[in-house]
RNA sequence: GGGGUGGUAGUUAAGUCGGUUAUAACGCCGGCCUGUCACGCCGGAGGCCGCGGGUUCGAGUCCCGUCCACCCCGCCA
C-alpha cells in the first residue's frame, strides 16, 4: 500500500486547517491541505498548511523524524501535503534575533497559539510554480485570474464569499420555506418571445429551422404556476440575457425568484423584507430592525428618483443632489444664456411640453470645502463628454453672490442668478455643475457626475458599504416609455405589468401619464430586485395592447399561452425578482461581480479558461442545418 | 456600435526629452541558518517590451493598424 493511499484509506483526516486551539494541546492529528510558506531553519523547518478552514503551522524537527524532516524539505508552493503529528503549544522560545525569550503565539492566526509537530507526512502531489501567487494582498491582472480561475479560487478572500454564497442560498431557502413558499422549477429552454433582453438562441436538432431561445427569466412559466394555484413559488435560478456588460452584469446570472398570489405591492414588499432581514441576520449577525425599526424600507417613486438623483437606482448614501432648474430656465427665459434661451423658447413656443420634458436643465452643488482644482473641472468635463455631453457649464459662487470661471457669467442677467443661487441653496465658494439637453442624456450625466464625485470626494468608498446600507424601493414607474425612433409607446416593462387603477382611463387618450405597480428594490446604488403586480385582468391587457399598437392577431402569438391562461382563472398575484450575484458582490464588498460568480465570463462574454464560445465542425452545423454567414 | 484606461521577466510594477547593458520587489534555482510566521542572509537564472506595419542613424518610448483585459455610454432589470 502506498503511503498516499494509506493516508486517504485508513489514517484518514482529523481536523481542518482552521480548527486546532489550545483546548487540543497533546492530541495526535491528521491535517491535509495546500503548502501555503516554508520556512526552513536547515534543521528546523516551519510549514503553513492551508485548507478551505484556515492555516496552521507545522513544525518539522529532524530530532523527532529524520525521515519526515528530508521530505518537508522537498515541500514547495502549492503541494499538496498530509501530516499526522501532535498538537503543542508554541509557548515561549529563544529569539535569537531580539537575544530573549519571546511568545511564539502568532495573534494572527486563529490557531495561532498551536502548532503541529510532524511524525509522519505524506506528499498527495506536488505542484508546478503557480503562475502567480495564492494570496489576498497580490493582485494579479483580470485576464490571469480568470484562466487560473481555480488557482484564484484557493484565496482565502475568495473562498470566503463563496461559504457566504452558500450560506444566502441556505438562509433563502430555510426562510422562504418557512413562509410556506414552494421551491419549483421552470425550463431553461424556452420559446423566444420578443421584448425586453435579446435571449441567446439554441438550434433545434429536431426541428429544422426552429430556435429555443434559453429563458431570459422565469417569468411567464411563474405566473402559470399561479394560475396553478401552487399560491406561494419560489426558486433560485439561473437566467441568461445576451446583452453587453458591466461590472455588475453577467450574460448567466442568479436570481432569487419569488410569485405570490392574492398579493397586493405592500405584501410583496413586507416579504422582501424579511427576506433581508434574515439575510443579514446569517449573513453579518446584523439585525436590520436598528436601522429599519418599522421593519420597512423607504419608499420613492420614480419621478422623484429622476429628477433628485438622475436615475431609478439611488445611491442614498450622501447628498449631492441633483437641483432641477428647467422651469426656472422657463420663467426667467434662458436668463440672458444663449443655449439655455434656446431651451426655454422650445417650451414657450410649444415644441416641448412640460408634460413629457425632452429637454431639460439641471445643477449640482459641490461644497466650498471639497475644493476641486481647474484640472480636476476639466477632467470633469471629459468624463461628462464621454457619456454624451457637449461639455459641463460651471460656476463658482462669489461672496456676493457673484460667478465667476464660468462660461455663463458675462451673458446672465442678474435676477436669473440670484434665483439660481437661491434654487440650488448656493453659499460663497460652492461650485456649481450644470447639464443641460436631452433629458436622458441630462439624467445618465449628472447621475454619474454624482456617483463620481461621491467618490472622488470620499463621501462613499470606491467600492464596498463599510457597513451602510441604504436600501429603498423605487416605486410608479411609468408603464410606457416613448421611443423615439419608431415615435411609438412602447412598454418600459414587460407587457403584463399593472397599471394603477386610476390611470387605465388615460391607456387610450395619454399612455405617458400612466403608472404602474412595478417596482425596484435598491441598495446602495445598485438594483438588487425589481418586480411588480401582474395584471390579470384579460380586458385591461386587451387595452395596454391597443396602447402598445399590438393587434389581438400578434398578441396572440407572441403571448397566446399566458393570455389563454388569464382567461381560465387566473389569480391576482405578483413577485419579484432579486439579484443573487449583486447581493453576494454587495456583501462580499467586492469591486466585481465577477468576484462572486465561480467561473465568470470576460466583459466580451468569452470563458478564458475553457476558451468558450468556440467553433464546431461543419459535422455539428449540418446536424442543425444551421449556416454561417460570413461577414467582411 | 461609440468613448476611455491598461498590456515590459513566472507575478506586480518603474522605465524621464527617442540614445547604446531595460530596472526593482516578489516568485523560481543553488547555498547557509533549530523559533520562524510574507523569516533572514549570500549567490544565480530568467525578456518576441501584446502582435503587425511605419517614421528615424537609432523605438519599450513617436505614428497607424490590430488583438486581449478592464471601466463607461448605447443596450440591459
Amino acid at each position: 500500500m502506498t503511503n498516499v493511499a494509506r493516508f486517504i484509506d485508513e489514517v484518514k483526516r482529523t481536523h481542518s486547517c482552521g480548527q486546532l486551539r489550545a483546548a487540543d494541546i497533546g492530541k495526535e492529528v491528521v491535517l491535509f491541505g495546500w503548502v501555503q510558506y516554508y520556512r526552513d531553519f536547515g534543521g528546523l523547518r516551519f510549514i503553513d498548511l492551508r485548507d478551505r478552514d484556515g492555516i496552521t503551522q507545522v513544525v518539522f524537527d529532524p530530532d523527532l523524524s529524520q525521515e519526515a524532516h528530508d521530505l518537508a524539505n522537498t515541500f514547495r508552493h502549492e503541494w499538496v501535503v498530509g501530516i499526522r503529528g501532535v498538537v503543542r503549544d508554541r509557548g515561549m522560545q529563544f529569539s535569537k534575533k531580539k537575544g530573549e525569550m519571546v511568545s511564539a503565539h502568532n495573534t494572527a492566526l486563529a490557531t495561532g497559539e498551536v502548532e503541529v509537530l510532524v511524525r509522519e507526512a505524506v506528499v498527495f502531489n506536488k505542484s508546478e510554480t503557480p503562475p502567480f501567487e495564492i494570496e489576498d494582498s497580490v493582485d494579479t491582472n483580470e485576464e490571469k485570474r480568470l484562466k487560473y480561475r481555480y488557482l484564484d479560487l484557493r484565496r482565502p478572500k475568495l473562498q470566503k464569499i463563496f461559504r457566504t454564497r452558500s450560506l444566502m442560498n441556505q438562509t433563502v431557502r430555510q426562510h422562504l420555506s418557512g413562509q410556506g413558499f414552494l421551491e419549483l422549477e421552470t425550463p431553461v429552454l424556452v420559446k423566444y418571445t420578443p421584448g425586453g433582453a435579446r435571449n441567446f438562441l439554441v438550434p433545434s436538432r429536431l426541428h429544422h429551422k426552429k430556435f429555443y431561445a434559453l429563458a431570459e427569466s422565469p417569468q411567464l412559466f411563474k405566473q402559470l404556476y399561479m394560475v396553478a394555484g401552487f399560491d406561494k413559488y419560489f426558486q433560485i435560478v439561473k437566467c441568461f440575457r445576451d446583452e453587453d456588460l458591466r461590472l455588475d452584469r453577467q450574460p448567466e446570472f442568479t436570481q432569487i425568484d419569488m410569485e405570490m398570489s392574492f398579493v397586493n405591492q405592500d405584501d410583496v414588499f413586507n416579504t422582501v423584507e424579511q427576506l433581508i432581514f434574515a439575510l443579514w441576520q446569517a449573513v453579518f449577525g446584523v439585525d436590520l430592525k436598528e436601522r429599519y425599526p418599522t421593519g420597512h424600507f423607504p419608499r420613492m417613486k420614480f419621478d422623484e428618483s429622476m429628477r433628485r438623483f438622475g436615475n431609478d437606482k439611488p445611491d442614498l448614501r450622501f447628498d449631492l443632489e441633483h437641483v432641477e432648474l428647467t422651469e426656472l430656465t422657463i420663467a426667467h427665459k434662458g436668463g440672458g444664456v444663449p443655449l439655455l434661451a434656446e431651451i426655454a423658447e422650445g417650451y414657450l413656443n410649444g415644441t416641448d411640453r412640460r408634460e413629457v420634458p425632452q429637454r431639460i436643465v439641471k445643477a449640482l452643488v459641490v461644497p466650498a470645502q471639497s475644493t476641486l482644482s481647474r484640472a480636476d473641472t476639466d477632467k470633469l468635463e471629459d468624463f461628462c463628454r464621454s457619456m454624451g455631453a457637449k461639455g459641463l457649464a460651471r460656476a463658482r459662487v462669489g461672496e456676493d453672490g457673484g460667478w465667476t470661471q464660468s462660461p455663463f457669467a458675462k451673458n446672465i442677467t442678474a435676477e436669473f442668478r440670484t434665483a439660481i443661487n437661491e434654487a440650488v441653496g448656493a453659499r460663497p465658494g460652492d461650485l456649481l455643475l450644470f447639464q443641460f439637453g436631452p433629458t436622458a442624456m441630462v439624467h445618465t450625466v449628472m447621475a454619474n457626475l454624482r456617483l463620481h464625485l461621491g467618490k472622488k470626494l470620499g463621501l462613499i468608498p470606491e467600492y464596498g458599504t463599510r457597513d451602510a446600507w441604504k436600501f429603498l424601493w423605487v416605486i410608479d414607474p411609468p408603464l410606457f416609455e416613448f421611443d423615439e425612433k419608431t415615435n411609438s409607446w412602447a412598454p418600459a416593462h414587460h407587457a403584463f405589468t399593472r397599471p394603477h387603477d386610476d390611470c387605465v382611463q388615460y391607456l387610450g387618450t395619454d399612455p405617458g401619464r400612466v403608472l404602474c405597480h412595478r417596482y425596484d428594490i435598491v441598495l446602495n446604488g445598485f438594483e438588487i430586485g425589481g418586480g411588480s403586480i401582474r395584471l390579470h385582468d384579460p380586458d385591461v391587457q386587451a387595452r395596454v395592447f391597443a396602447a402598445l399598437g399590438i393587434s389581438e392577431d400578434e398578441a396572440k402569438q407572441k403571448f397566446g399561452f399566458l393570455l389563454e391562461a388569464l382567461r381560465l382563472g387566473a389569480p391576482p398575484h405578483g413577485g419579484i425578482a432579486l439579484g443573487m450575484d449583486r447581493l453576494a458582490m454587495l456583501f462580499a464588498g467586492s469591486e466585481s461581480i465577477r468576484d462572486v460568480v465561480g467561473f465568470p465570463k470576460t466583459q466580451k462574454g468569452t470563458d478564458q479558461m475553457t476558451e468558450a464560445p468556440g467553433p464546431v465542425t461543419a459535422e455539428q452545423l449540418a446536424e442543425l442545418r444551421v449556416g454561417v454567414i460570413e461577414t467582411t
